[in-house]
DNA sequence: ATCATTTTTAATAATAATTATTAATTTATA
DNA sequence: TATAAATTAATAATTATTATTAAAAATGAT
């Protein structure tokens, strides 16, 4: 997703734009490694000593809410990702890392639809070890 | 799962088997809906007082590690599963009820296996509204 | 460019879920 | 029954996230 197609959706949307959002925007949406809302303010902080934690969640949140993120709730706490086109996560155990991962094609007509009136999103994690914890076990 | 199976399992991996720890089973191999900690906190409240939340998360964990039950991390808490067969979850973006699924069919064997050593386990959650949310709204 | 309106920010307090701590009690076993 | 080890209840501590709010900044109209 580009930078330019978010910002004309949140101002199209009654959103400002502040250099705090642009800031974050450039981090997250260059960023592969589906990062933690600290992660970013961390990250920024280096460089913009005065952003708030606040401001980095309102914005994620924003672009969550907005349909140009998503977010993948953890174990421990919420990850966030860039990545809106279809696809599922891998999740070592070992060392935390989330891989993105091809969509995995599920028939949905088959599912027992007893319950679902309406189907809007599908995530799909796959946990295991991934090959570099694998190497690194085996030295 | 039956409790005397989980009961089995427990005192083979050297825990106790406590009044409390079967309370817990009790009402947690029983339930349909996927509790929280504190649900069946305050459900368990009503016969025994004294029972601490503390225990409950103890108990529920230790079955989580043990195997004999499934956590489910959701957008605001973790909910448990009693039931260990591969199935999947519907989950209603209007009331938060969790709905078991069939388990859905995946080709594993077809993933891009470039980061990917080993595979342990697979959560499936779908997301939508119910039916039973769909008849409310239309009255 | 300035003004008025609305939103956003930073800072921090508040909340909520979960885990850690610990003295007293209980379980399992010899 | 005595002993060792684990568990409990109570509560403190921790951690992630959201709420609050006064001051600052962005947008749009004049």
């Amino acid at each position: 997703m580009k930078k330019l197609f978010a910002i004309n959706k949140l101002r199209e949307l009654g959103y400002k734009i502040t250099p705090q959002r642009e800031y974050i925007l450039d981090l997250f949406l260059k960023s592969k490694e589906h990062p933690s809302a600290e992660s970013i303010y961390n990250t920024l902080k280096e460089n913009f000593p005065y952003i708030s934690l606040s401001t980095v969640y309102n914005t994620l949140n924003t672009l969550v809410d907005i349909g140009l993120a998503r977010a993948i709730f953890l174990e421990d706490k919420t990850y966030f990702d860039p990545n809106i086109e279809p696809h599922s996560h891998f999740v070592c155990e070992h060392c935390g890392k989330i891989y993105d991962l091809e969509p995995v094609s599920i028939d949905l007509k088959s599912l027992k639809t007893e319950y679902i009136s309406r189907i809007h999103n599908l995530d799909v994690y796959i946990y295991g070890i991934c090959k570099e914890c694998t190497y690194i076990k085996a030295q």
